[in-house]
RNA sequence: GGUGAGAUGGGUGAGUGGCUUAAACCAACAGUUUGCUAAACUGUCGUACGUUAACGCGUACCGGGGGUUCGAAUCCCCCUCUCACCGCCA
């Protein structure tokens, strides 16, 4: 039937993240007083797109119905023809033409309508969770848990920038002369503790039952838009045009792409990836002084999970990334709080987001190392990413994924916090890794 | 970079304008048979949307987009990707 357009055409292009739409038709209410968590008062929004929903669904009976009938008209034109009734055959051409016309006209609709519908669905954030507390910004968050001992602060404790450059773990101006600011070179024992914490980290995540996956760093258009950096966050990753190319700004998006337009058993769950990448982030606009030394970087590495359960386990599993995380700071000896998001502060894609920070005593702040997020079916609903069920029926799987952990701040933080007149301890899991326990 | 070939369901692979409503085989799943396993046999076996209380039924989809036609997996145009050989190369 080529004069017709596919009418799910324009939903299978790749798009960003969003609510499925039969979530909001069943529990309108539900997502209305959950989009209230974030400050948005969604429910002219919402209904807007249920009634272009029921446009659209009554446009497609008609559609289908025309259709159908010029299915059959065009079957029966072909017996006349082969029985020599040419006279009845071109009468009945001149209806099939008729109809066409009408389901050509209905399908022009019925992609207006698609389109109008996808735009509104595409405005609306994911619906925070239960656990999530109504808030405006980051000061709303909620600290759930705090562990380690902070370090008094005094006038001798250096910054990481003072010390990384005392002791030649890291050459920023090196990185300036070569790539620009925001590119350092590691070198030496600087260079080497790089090399020990991914291992560390990777170890840690493999033991706890994720399988390693060395990615590729630059991915295409499809894989942009599936984890929906593409088309919002254009302007914050390197690309390269020649090949139409975009340098990863995290291994989420290599290591959830590769569950793209996939369809899982039950028994597969829970499915458990974990990669090493360095990370690229053009950071255009943020400039001043929370950018010095490691805080923000164009290039950086980061150890990830990501997570693909079955809806009724994904906050268990959420609890379990968690733990895990913070298992791993506490073998680094970091001091470290674990927040969960409020909803004004919370990413547009999640669900439900737990931060983890590890306190930086020479800068007297929290720095965030972790981030810790479910986006229930958020991703998995554009990704389209499903499990078969006991029916055998196709349902959307649930999405997760944290960083385990991102290294430059974890680096600052080990720097500052165990910094001493001889120099700098090394916490004795990650001595393994680093061969020396002292800079 | 050059030349050529191709893209069909989970896999292999047939299909060049109308009983294709996509063959066949393999894999998978369920059942029968069976001391167990295996084999054999029977059946099921894509996705999405619409419709229905449900069983079903309807429509679309053969890499993507457009066109020709009453009718397209099949013919025409554009794009993307993959593979092979040659060249170059870690």
């Amino acid at each position: 039937m080529a004069f017709f357009l596919s009418h799910f055409a324009i939903a299978n292009k790749f798009s960003p993240p969003m609510l499925d739409i039969k979530i909001l038709r069943t529990k309108r209410e539900q997502v209305i007083k959950a989009l209230e968590k974030r400050g948005l008062n969604a429910t002219n929004q919402i209904d807007t797109i249920l009634e272009l929903d029921d446009k659209r669904r009554q446009i497609q009976t008609t559609m289908d119905e025309k259709l159908a009938e010029g299915k059959k008209l065009s079957r029966l034109i072909g017996d006349f023809f082969k029985e020599q009734k040419i006279k009845e055959a071109n009468q009945l051409k001149e209806e099939s033409i008729l109809l066409r016309d009408e389901a050509k006209a209905l399908q022009e609709q019925l992609q207006e309508v698609e389109k109008e519908q996808l735009n509104a669905l595409l405005e609306l954030p994911n619906t925070p969770s239960d656990k999530v507390v109504y808030g405006r910004s980051a000061e709303d968050n909620e600290i759930v848990a705090q562990w380690g001992n902070i370090r008094e602060w005094n006038e001798l404790l250096k910054p990481h920038w003072e010390l990384a450059e005392k002791h030649q773990l890291i050459d920023f101006e090196l990185g300036v002369k070569v790539s620009g600011a925001g590119f350092p070179f590691y070198t030496g024992k600087g260079a080497r503790l790089q090399r020990a914490l991914i291992n560390m980290f990777l170890d840690h995540n493999i033991d706890n039952g994720y399988r390693e996956y060395q990615a590729p760093l630059l991915v295409n258009e499809a894989s942009g838009y599936g984890t929906g950096q593409l088309p919002d966050k254009e302007g914050q990753m390197y690309h390269v045009t020649e090949d139409n190319l975009y340098a990863i700004p995290t291994a989420e998006v290599p290591l959830t792409n590769i569950f793209r337009d996939s369809i899982l058993d039950e028994a597969d769950f829970p499915v458990k990836l974990t990669g090493y990448t360095p990370c690229f982030r053009r950071e255009a606009g943020s400039y001043g002084k929370d950018v010095r030394g490691l805080n923000r970087l164009h290039q950086f590495d980061k150890v990830e999970i990501v997570c693909i359960e079955h809806p009724e386990k994904s906050y268990e599993r959420l609890e379990e990334m968690v733990k895990q995380v913070a298992s791993l700071l506490e073998k680094l000896e970091l001091p470290y709080r674990i927040l969960r998001l409020c909803g004004g502060d919370m990413g547009f894609t999640s669900a439900l987001t737990y931060d983890f920070e590890i306190y930086s005593v020479a800068q007297q702040r929290w720095l965030e190392v972790s981030s810790v997020s479910n986006f229930e079916t958020f991703q998995a609903n554009r990704l389209k990413l499903r499990y078969r069920d006991a029916e055998r029926k196709t349902q959307l799987c649930h999405t997760l994924n944290g960083s385990s952990l991102a290294l430059p701040r974890i680096v600052a933080g080990l720097l500052e916090n165990f910094q001493d007149d001889q120099g700098i301890r090394i916490p004795k899991a990650l001595q393994a890794y680093t061969g020396f326990d002292r800079i």
